[in-house]
DNA sequence: GATGAATGAGTGTTCATTCAT
DNA sequence: TATGAATGAACACTCATTCAT
């Protein structure tokens, strides 16, 4: 139980950057600083590894997001909170987080597979939150009248872009949370 | 009889759906309706398939993205081209392009490896467009003042994301570029 | 029957140089300027390609020892011609030669196949000629006497292994047969 | 239960008798009686493998060898000593020692190799002994005249030419050292 | 709990050979 | 006769996983 704590990260992290299938167990062994055989303990192996590592990721990343659902700001303001708490997740924990927003292995693409659900479930969630919030803000005159399923899709593809980025290093920018946020305020509120 | 052709766009395919390292020679072969040592008479192996696959879709990028930079019209109107660009090539060929927008594999890694080198190109491009193309917008008072860098990489991420979620068969609506497109120019225009 | 001399010294040189394993047929069918499928008409596989070169060599050879055998000469005599038809040999048909002294591929190790047998005849021929040359020499007093059976080993071994080093293009000096002549006439000759 | 210790005899026998191209992996592990991928623990690979049996044997032969450069005795006796070491040797250790003085497999040919620069270095080695002990024989008149280089290359065919019958199991007469001693003296010592 | 040794199953790749034309 | 296209069988090698200690 004492290294389970120094195999997660380094496995999240290897898996973040290679993909599931380009890591193999005596990499994450080596960056965890055990032996191989070890990952076996708390883990039944590499599938499992990777799923827990998805389901705590993705426990967190709802209990944030349930926690936006029941809002009582305006429609702009839970956008707002949206796009915050993705980007402020994926500064925190990028491996986890990218992990989440990225693609099943192959081999785990059996639609009761906990990876599988997971996704579809925050795509669904995010989909129907924005949905939601979109009808709300045109509804009330907050939000210019924009058609409403594709603009969700939009911004989930912009958010989820942003965090793939981000996720793999390969943008580094400071401070997108604000230009973000303001893009689609600009682009929502009249 | 020439079996060759059918084994770029089911490796495409594939390669799209569950990465490189997930996607075997032999499902490949199965996919293309051949045997598995008929992949090795027109390529070296599984990474020049992987290379050839992604250099014809760069070329065929590359090839459409240098017809944008000189551009005569306004910084929206080129914005708009350049959505409607991405927009539509992922339609057309949805797998080559999101092997395109995707990561590399771990094991080609080396910056020197075409798949690199392209993906660095092709961020660099569009950033540099972009930029250019904000920057206009923005001194002739045709945009609103915003923040260069910051909005060229929120466009970008967009895009790829969008191409991302399209690519992948998670999102399949139509209609999705006259809507992104005019979910930008409400964010940038006055 | 046109090509099929082009096929047979390409094939003899690489399986020389490269051994029978270590020779492809792409390899054999280059070298020969035909293609590949070619081989398969005048030869029935690349086993037999290899045992026809194998036997017209130890035909070859056959017959020039075999004429040595009814010898009226002395038994020194003998033995220089001896040496002679084998440096002869090998300067003529270097790599025939070669492979007619080299062991059989691991494949064709089964005691009908052409390769062993020949191989064991040639052995065997060769000791036999050497045994009787070396008692009537030493029984007549031309030769010191010498432990015949180890003395006929020694020659072979000197022969052969003189034959693989020209073979092989590991030694190229010129001049050797008089020098080996000499050199075993001064050892048996009183 | 360290099985490795068991991997090396077996493919050094292998090899000997069948060639690198022509031994299997799976042969070999089967020889050693362990399974194909524990051959992969304590080496690279087959070529790995093969290039640690040669650099032991060459190790020990050139430790051996050395021994015999600063020499005190007479040409006759050096030469014999040779001639000893190598029957001796070949005795002891007749796969390792028959792999050292065999050919390179083709692909590895390149001339940095561990096996070619070894071969080289070793008939380079034999070469300069020979010449050398030649060379005083015939100075100081312990040896009749004969041409240097041409004789040191027949000592060394008859010496090769023996480990290799030897080595393959084809000749396994035993008292062979003192004949060729004899033999080599007669034809030299006037 | 921890590890060095070991393995079954599979991967990419090669090669001798055949087939349709 | 000749060949481009195709393949079955095997090969070296890797990897997730387990076992003996």
């Amino acid at each position: 139980m004492n290294k389970k704590q120094n195999i997660i990260p380094a496995a999240a992290h290897l898996f973040a950057d290679q993909g599931f299938d380009g890591t193999t167990t005596i990499q994450i062994s080596r960056e965890a600083g055990v032996t191989e055989p070890l990952i076996y303990y708390p883990f039944k192996g590499k599938d499992d590894l990777f799923t827990q590592i998805l389901e705590a990721g993705f426990t967190e990343y709802f209990n944030r997001l349930d926690a936006l659902e029941n809002h009582s700001g305006s429609a702009m303001q839970q956008i707002e909170d949206l796009v915050s708490l993705h980007f402020a997740f994926v500064d925190e924990k990028p491996d986890e987080i990218y992990l989440t927003f990225s693609t099943c292995p192959a081999k785990l693409n059996d639609p009761n597979h906990v990876c599988v659900r997971n996704i579809k479930r925050q795509r669904e969630q995010l989909k129907a939150l924005l949905i939601n919030c979109l009808e709300r803000g045109v509804a009330s005159g907050e939000f210019v009248s924009v058609p409403i399923l594709e603009t969700a899709h939009l911004i989930i593809a912009l958010i989820t872009g942003w965090m793939r980025l981000r996720g793999l290093k390969i943008d580094s920018l400071e401070g997108m949370k604000a230009v973000a946020t303001e893009f689609i305020r600009r682009s929502l509120v009249p």
